[in-house]
DNA sequence: ACTTCCGATCCTTGA
DNA sequence: TCAAGGATCGGAAGT
């Protein structure tokens, strides 16, 4: 018999949002385990401490109106370390209801002074699926690395070498290209002093160090 | 009534972005005072170490399929504290180009795991609006002060170690990782022999043989 | 970002 | 002991 040792999501699903439409939506995911019960604040617990809150574009709008939004906000956050606002709708839809100058101090205040993020979702099968993925990456990570570099060339040998140079820090196709024939090569320039490197066409002290920075470690 | 000498709000704006009508819209702001620089990364600084980047709905999308969008942030997070990414237009509009699944787990990725927030602006003059807010509220939010700590995140050294050494033929983010690990550095590895190199872990002859011809020149 | 695909690497087997 | 096989990992390309 096959033990099939897939790694569960697991998510907390408020019994208020019980009845909605979502957590239907997330039990199609085979890999996700749903966990019903009622919270103090509130709607997703996506990971301890990750807790989601699901508003429609008119909801938020409303409760920003009538001062309702921050106070619960700040209760959501003394249960949990993180809160993420999920917005679903669209705001832009909401605008002659409110000034810009409210709604832009809003999502300004929450991004970068509350630290609580705002999320568009377009409906509710979006805010399914957006929910998946936060407790996917939050729980699971993302299962692999970032490359840092992409579409890497395909030819001669010079041509990889200035493509790897052209990785320092200030360096360019040109600079690249001055480099590899000021050490003649590769090699010469990841083994050279900080002086030496400044000796090359175009490169000042401040680029130099940069480079030294990394090439010596 | 007295009067109030209203406190300035500076915000940093990149060359780049001088010619776009931002900093125009900015200036318009009394207490505005916009300082023009050349940023190695990024285009609004809005406090000592926050950046916004600014791009737009087309662009997002576009530097998402072709990889360039995460290096490029990495890169800013080595140089600055904060990222707030910010994206002009609809996303919704440009959904044919890439699947859900992709455009979900970018906004995922972003804001659970690299904790990058992003903010929605309909168009150039929401942009401006926003970037004044920010300034704004984290020059003088509320009452307590921001540290005016300038200095690099730590970690910027093995971004761009990595960085360069995934330039190398059949070197991505794992291997990368492993080679500065086995070299302890940079300039190990660019002057090892294509013995020690391939004694690397997960690096076989066959890959050993490219990089070491890179490298040895 | 995700998905699919393919080649390289590594590990186990069995002669 | 080592060659051949297959399972796994990791990079490349494409949506």
């Amino acid at each position: 018999m096959p033990e099939q040792l897939a790694k569960t999501v697991k998510i907390g699903v408020d019994s208020r949002e019980a009845t909605s439409r979502i957590p239907e939506m997330l039990r199609r995911y085979p890999d996700v385990e749903i966990d019903y019960g009622q919270m103090e604040s509130g709607d997703f617990l996506v990971a301890p401490g990750h807790i989601v809150e699901r508003k429609a574009d008119s909801d938020f709008v409303a409760s920003l109106l009538d001062g309702r939004l921050f106070p619960q906000l700040a209760l959501m956050k003394a249960e949990h370390q993180d809160v993420i606002l999920l917005i679903e709708g669209s705001i832009h839809s909401h605008r002659s209801m409110i000034s810009d100058e409210a709604l832009h101090g809003a999502m300004s205040y929450l991004t970068v002074l509350a630290k609580v993020p705002l999320i568009y979702s377009r409906d509710a099968a979006d805010t399914a699926a957006l929910i998946y993925r936060f407790a996917l990456h939050l729980q699971h990570g993302l299962g692999y690395e970032i490359p840092l570099r992409t579409q890497k060339p395909k030819g001669s040998l010079s041509t990889w070498q200035q493509y790897v140079v052209e990785g320092l820090p200030g360096v360019g196709p040109g600079r690249a290209q001055g480099l590899i024939k000021h050490f003649g090569g590769v090699k010469g320039l990841f083994s050279a002093s900080e002086a030496s490197i400044s000796a090359a066409p175009g490169i000042g002290p401040k680029t130099a160090a940069k480079i030294f920075e990394i090439t010596q470690s």
